[in-house]
DNA sequence: TCGCCGATTGTCT
DNA sequence: GACAATCGGCGAA
């Protein structure tokens, strides 16, 4: 299959929209030791300063934070104890919003996404979970803030979704954020059985 | 500097 | 179902 970068436009869609619209494009890693690229089944929203949840809410501008108060189509990646985390910076400029990719679908260059994940039992545990599709695919933070149309790490357009096989629900992992616990900004493609397993 | 905590995962009971 | 691993960001001192 012959695919090409999505272009930088694509990303400058309201964050929600974007979140659904990732769903089924493709994210690819290239590396020296070769390419590994799965289809995004699972993604979270994440709106800024109005999002207890989100690292920017309330407008807070750090240096990890910065990354998102820029142009949207950028790579946000955030180590979480002892693993990295992947996001898509969106909202325009000014406008801190990121996506967060919770699972893939295996596409291609599985047999370095079996290296990479020795302690996975099965296929599905290569790629669904945020922290596990990033050890799979080789995303580390040295990916932080590069753009997604000109990177080794990028996105192409993927299938088509239904938007009736869209399922949409509560986020994962953020009990401690207020009433932003149950913002149903979580999104994936109904059925697939590389969504991460739920904890709500 | 110091101390705490987390958008997770894997192991053990 | 509980908890350790393990480290950088963040806020306080």
């Amino acid at each position: 299959m012959l695919m090409e970068p999505l272009e930088k436009r694509f990303y400058s869609q309201p964050t929600l929209t974007l979140a659904k619209a990732l769903l089924g494009c493709f994210l690819i890693k290239d590396t020296p030791i070769g390419t590994a690229a799965g289809m995004i089944v699972e993604t979270e929203a994440y709106m800024g300063p109005d999002d207890r949840a989100a690292h920017s809410y309330g407008g807070r501008r750090t240096k990890r934070t910065e990354i998102m108060f820029g142009e949207p189509g950028v790579t946000y990646t955030y180590s979480m104890h002892t693993h990295c985390l992947f996001n898509v910076v969106s909202g325009e400029v000014g406008e801190p919003h990121a996506v967060l990719v919770r699972a893939l679908e295996p596409f291609e260059g599985k047999e370095l996404m079996a290296k990479r994940r020795p302690k996975a039992k099965n296929e599905t545990q290569w790629t669904n979970g945020p922290g596990k599709l990033t050890k799979a695919l080789g995303i580390t933070m040295d990916d932080y803030g590069h753009p997604l149309d000109k990177s080794p790490l990028w996105i192409a357009k993927g299938i088509d979704i239904d938007p009736n096989n869209i399922a949409s629900g509560a986020r994962i992992g953020i009990q401690n954020s207020g009433e932003a616990v149950d913002y149903p900004w979580r999104f994936w493609i109904y059925g697939n059985k590389f969504v991460s397993p739920k904890t709500r």
